[in-house]
DNA sequence: TAAATATAGTTACCTAGGGTAATTATTTTT
DNA sequence: AAAAATAATTACCCTAGGTAACTATATTTA
């Protein structure tokens, strides 16, 4: 499938930009709406559980959850551990999540636009399947 | 098609670091490689028609163009027009090319190991579909 | 159980990559 | 000829992430 890197890619910035524009509306961006939908979907998390879930270092975790303290959409509660940190959203977290996840949904719907719902769901089904092909390369690389 | 972004943007990372190291045995980065790309396949072409095609601001290529006349995989030619700066490859530029196109057609393949044709031809053309779906929106919202 | 090791998070510093506004040189329009 | 447009550049700024070193706490192990 040669080109299907070009493929892939063009479509980037546009959607990028377009989310970062839609989610800029509640002072956020992409990133750090990663984290907001993660706690939201998995309940009250370490910054270990997040960067583990996104492949990203500790300390970009760390900038986000700053950020989103901030913002006063998540905050700290205790737990057994006291190495960790754990958050949560907070009621105004919730209901930024609530709007930012109608407005994200609604683009998803708009973007799809004349496409077939089966090619929807296999290009749905198979970008995770290339996903899985990258990481089987990384594992081949470090046995 | 909820969820959509999500598995979009959740293969990024790990396909742009891929293609990053792959591409750095040659001292480029995509973004670099996308200037390579754009004049091989366009023929000596000036930093606008690059920058247009891209989406990105002139500036963006007027540093990726330095950087390859560092390495010396592109020189500028003299045109009509002296404002413009129209550049070509160097004889090294092409043999970088073959080499990273090789690399790059062949990680291509991997990546889609397992998965049916069909499917990949599916993947193919709807994401320029997709694209087309968000430059409407653009168009829309200017009108 | 004391010492060694591992883990969670933070801080400071660095890099990649792109944007905006202003500027220069040249060309095109009026 | 003067005004407007275009191509490229420069200077400055922003976002986002990485690495290495560090602190505090928890877990292993000898």
């Amino acid at each position: 499938m040669e080109g299907f890197f070009q493929r892939y890619l063009g479509l980037y910035r546009t959607l990028i930009t377009s989310l970062n524009e839609l989610l800029s509306a509640y002072e956020l961006s992409y990133s750090l709406w990663q984290v907001v939908f993660y706690i939201k979907n998995n309940g009250p998390s370490t910054l270990v559980d997040i960067a583990n879930q996104y492949n990203v270092e500790k300390p970009t975790i760390t900038r986000r959850v700053h950020r989103l303290e901030e913002l006063q959409l998540v905050r700290q509660i205790a737990g057994q551990d006291r190495r960790e940190k754990i958050i949560q959203l907070t009621e105004l977290g919730e209901e930024v999540y609530q709007a930012c996840r109608k407005r994200i949904t609604d683009l998803e719907f708009t973007i799809m636009d004349g496409i077939a719902k089966e090619e929807q769901e296999v290009v749905f089904h198979t970008l995770p399947r290339i996903q899985e092909n990258f990481k089987k390369k990384e594992g081949d690389k470090i046995e």
